[in-house]
DNA sequence: AACGTTTACGTAAACGTTTAGGATAGGGGG
DNA sequence: CCCCCTATCCTAAACGTTTACGTAAACGTT
């Protein structure tokens, strides 16, 4: 590799004229100039980034921190922040975490190590995450956390709203004509608990206050869903239409519903939240999508805001519109078919 | 951020002996030692990675190029990636081409900049792929291709056997007692000739030489296998059991025989292949799994097996066995009826 | 003609490491 | 008592940049 000597000795100059004219940084006679291009084309010359870096305390590189690009959600948000950094020339450097405070722990001090300019951090649950976004915070590394609770409040937040998700859904529904839903919930999940909220609310338009039936899950789980589905089928009051929490549960529900003979949409309308399952159902399933994509992007401009010191002061939470995707789980209702609630 | 001089101070000793007792790179006297690790402790010391690359001329970063993200085939093979070189000491930079060249320019440049120690580049299809690859290596930097094409010759390579795929596929068939099969295969792609020719080989077991049926589409995408799908429905001759070049057409085919009344697996029986959508159908597709996460992790075997020279001179390439995933698209047959082989 | 300004570029230190090549001190053999 | 060896640590150069500062030449002004 030809470094900035070799192009200062080739084109007869020193090597500030030539950091200048790569850089920018101060005028240089145009001959002068072009002798120092000509040179570095000659040589195939590229800057060293390790010892720019060292030199400006600036690696030019993010993390994004994830729990697993395996899990459907991530890599939408991936590809986010890596369109945004890249755009921005930075480079963005994966890191897996697996919820395993082990590897968490190797990668803070990898990422301290590297000198990382920034770190993005995606739904953070843990404990241990919540400590590693301290521990980089605290080092002088500016942390934007994409969609994590708010107990995170020293941080810039990219959220989706929540509540909004759960509005949206039933607002679907109510539109359809269905006018008493069922909403799947899951246990002691703050989530889950806004999504409901925000069925309660698009609901309160229509003068009721509760969905007419939620049943409680213990995970965002097909398992789960599927468990709910069974219990379902064996009601006698059954609304005509549910909302769930989440895609899995709404895939596992419809699983235990076709095993009972129930089929969507003709039984049963179903919205499912976070449409990340919305291919794997057919008919194709309804579903409020989170613009995973965009709070990427998001997250990474807030992030470059901070670095580049455009951006100081107290956290920013930034919240994005979550939006309904149509499948075909969703019937159109008449007034009167409304009042008649069993299959 | 506390320097190795700072410890070097805290501790009484110089700089070099300070570096010895963090790299263990010569003997130091017991309690020498102790009081530098005790200065490391107390100033919470992290070494600088940029100024050790600087010096060792090694960033202990590999990159990893890929189509993109959002591809189901890819955060497979990302996450075997990351896992090979986090357990080995290295970061990974992720980077998406897009299959967009002037992404691919860009990245080639900050590859060769940023001094990554190696790069794996997956699935490369394009012409400009195949130019990265080569500026890479002719830079000196080891790279191995995963799931590349034969034309890539002068690089490792780990590839999962193609005409396996249509042979295990083929197999499955055979011993649900299906006697002649059908193929969708995709116009121009060795990889979809390489798993007929694996189709063809299962059935010369049986006798025969060739799939009853071999349905021709342009690209492996859903959309060319819902057309073939209906062209199917409308012959008289059906096979009963189709093998689709991948998972895409399977899908694209089975709904477009859904919407012509025919079901899966009553009136034909199905299977995939790269078992990306296998989720997706309902029936689940029967599908032959490729090792995504594996292929990962050997790239970055073979990789690291380069980069620190217990490998060298001729290029390698690794194959690996994919494996039917079982499904509910195939259905038992008895020796009878299959000789009746209309729906 | 002497001097101040401007223009264009060069010198050298610094970033935080690693590492080759001393240097110092203590100890054993003759 | 001298010499040499071993054990232990230090000095300083080097990695490839950026950048504060310095300097030389050219020019205009009086």
């Amino acid at each position: 590799m030809a470094t900035i000597k070799d192009v200062a000795k080739e084109a007869g100059v020193s090597i500030a004229t030539v950091s200048a004219v790569i850089n920018g940084t101060r005028f240089v006679a145009k001959p002068t100039k072009k002798r120092v291009v000509d040179a570095v084309a000659r040589l195939g010359y590229q800057p060293n980034r390790m010892a720019r870096a060292l030199k400006q305390k600036k690696s030019h590189m993010i993390a994004h921190i994830l729990p697993s690009v395996m899990n459907p959600f991530f890599p939408a948000a991936l590809k986010g922040v890596e369109d945004a950094a890249f755009a921005a020339g930075y480079s963005v450097l994966v890191c897996n975490t697996e919820a395993n405070p082990e590897r968490i722990q190797r990668y803070t001090d990898l990422l301290l190590e590297t000198q990382v300019d920034g770190v993005v951090i995606t739904a953070p649950g843990l404990r241990s995450i919540h400590d590693m976004a301290e521990t980089l915070h605290r080092s002088g590394i500016p942390v934007v956390v994409l969609s994590g609770p708010r107990s995170l409040k020293n941080f810039d937040r990219v959220l989706v709203d929540d509540v909004q998700c759960g509005y949206l859904a039933a607002q679907h529904l109510l539109e359809a004509g269905h006018g008493n839903l069922g909403f799947i919930q899951v246990a002691r999940s703050t989530t889950s608990k806004h999504r409901l909220q925000g069925v309660c609310e698009a609901l309160q338009v229509k003068g009721a206050k509760q969905p007419a039936l939620v049943l409680e899950a213990h995970g965002f789980t097909e398992q789960e869903g599927y468990r709910l589905g069974v219990d379902f089928a064996s009601r006698h009051e059954k609304p005509t239409a549910m909302v769930a929490s989440n895609d899995m549960l709404a895939v596992g529900f419809s699983e235990a519903l076709h095993d009972s003979g129930l089929t969507i949409p003709k039984h049963l309308s179903l919205v499912g939240i976070d449409n990340t399952m919305a291919a794997s159902l057919r008919p194709r399933l309804s579903s409020v999508a989170i613009p995973a994509y965009d709070m990427g992007l998001e997250a990474v401009r807030r992030l470059i805001a901070r670095m580049d010191g455009s951006q100081q002061g107290t956290p920013l939470t930034t919240t994005l519109n979550p939006s309904i995707v149509e499948g075909h789980s969703v019937v159109e209702v008449s007034v009167h078919s409304v009042a008649q609630n069993h299959a």
